[in-house]
DNA sequence: TAAATTCCTTGTGATATAATAGGAAATGAA
DNA sequence: TTCATTTCCTATTATATCACAAGGAATTTA
């Protein structure tokens, strides 16, 4: 598996922070009801996206959580890449330890198929996602 | 990441066959040896790879496994789904696990995704690694 | 008969996933 | 000012998967 929770409930929050854009500042409490996802682990993801810039934050009664950009700012590709590090299909390609990368045949392969998953999820944006425009 | 060890030893595997199909059954001593991979893990991957049908082998002194087809008829798409299990980006794609499947806004590009992987990964075999024609 | 090999079941440590727990700090509303 | 709400931060836990290793039975050729 390449995508996990992680990546798919950062894309949840995001998608539902942009169908209640209007609303002002979301609290995780209603993101958390809406999409019926742990909020306690919610937190942790929306945590990256805040630090990242991803999102802005209000603290205390009435606060929540808010994009920084419109939907169509956001491509999937960032987004996946940020909540679950890398979207590299394989591990040679993310930490360097595969010894025997200079002499390998597959390794093309590999650099080939993240290039191609790349660029199709560079290619998404947030907005395409919720006026379902996916092929 | 979406394919493991299981999937990249397979190949290997395979590649060595490949390379050496002319020297009747070889033994997983020599591949653990030449691909410098620990030879009971590769037990428990190439027996897959032979209930599948796509290697045959021979018990006994001398024994071993060698292809049943030519590189060019393997595709990788064939060998990573049968010994990673499936090439799903996400889980959503696999065990139905996913309740909210019928009005998710992400699903498709999930669909379009694996669809993505799939075609390109179909469209390479053994042969192509083994010229090195990768892009 | 002996050496080599596949084949089969089982176990195991490490790592990643998917959370949960508990509370400190901040904020707006009453 | 007080209080409920919410983010923020640091653990802890439970489960699953990964990446093997162990031991031995069955098979085959030299
Ligand atoms: S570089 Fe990792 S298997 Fe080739
Ligand atoms: S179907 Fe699984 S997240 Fe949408």
């Amino acid at each position: 598996m390449m995508i996990s929770t992680k990546g798919r409930y950062a894309l949840n929050i995001l998608l539902d922070l942009s169908q209640h854009a209007d609303e002002g500042y979301i609290s995780l409490k209603k993101i958390s009801q809406r999409q019926k996802l742990p909020i306690k682990y919610l937190e942790a993801i929306v945590s990256v996206l805040n630090k990242s810039g991803m999102v802005e934050s209000l603290r205390g009664k009435e606060g929540g959580y808010r994009l920084t950009k419109k939907p169509e700012d956001y491509t999937i590709g960032s987004i996946i890449k940020l909540a679950e590090g890398s979207i590299a299909p394989v591990s040679c390609l993310e930490s360097e330890n595969c010894a025997q990368a200079c002499h390998c045949l597959t390794l093309p392969l590999w650099m080939k198929l993240e290039g191609l998953i790349d660029a199709y999820l560079e290619s998404v944006t947030l907005k395409d996602l919720l006026e379902q425009k996916i092929s």
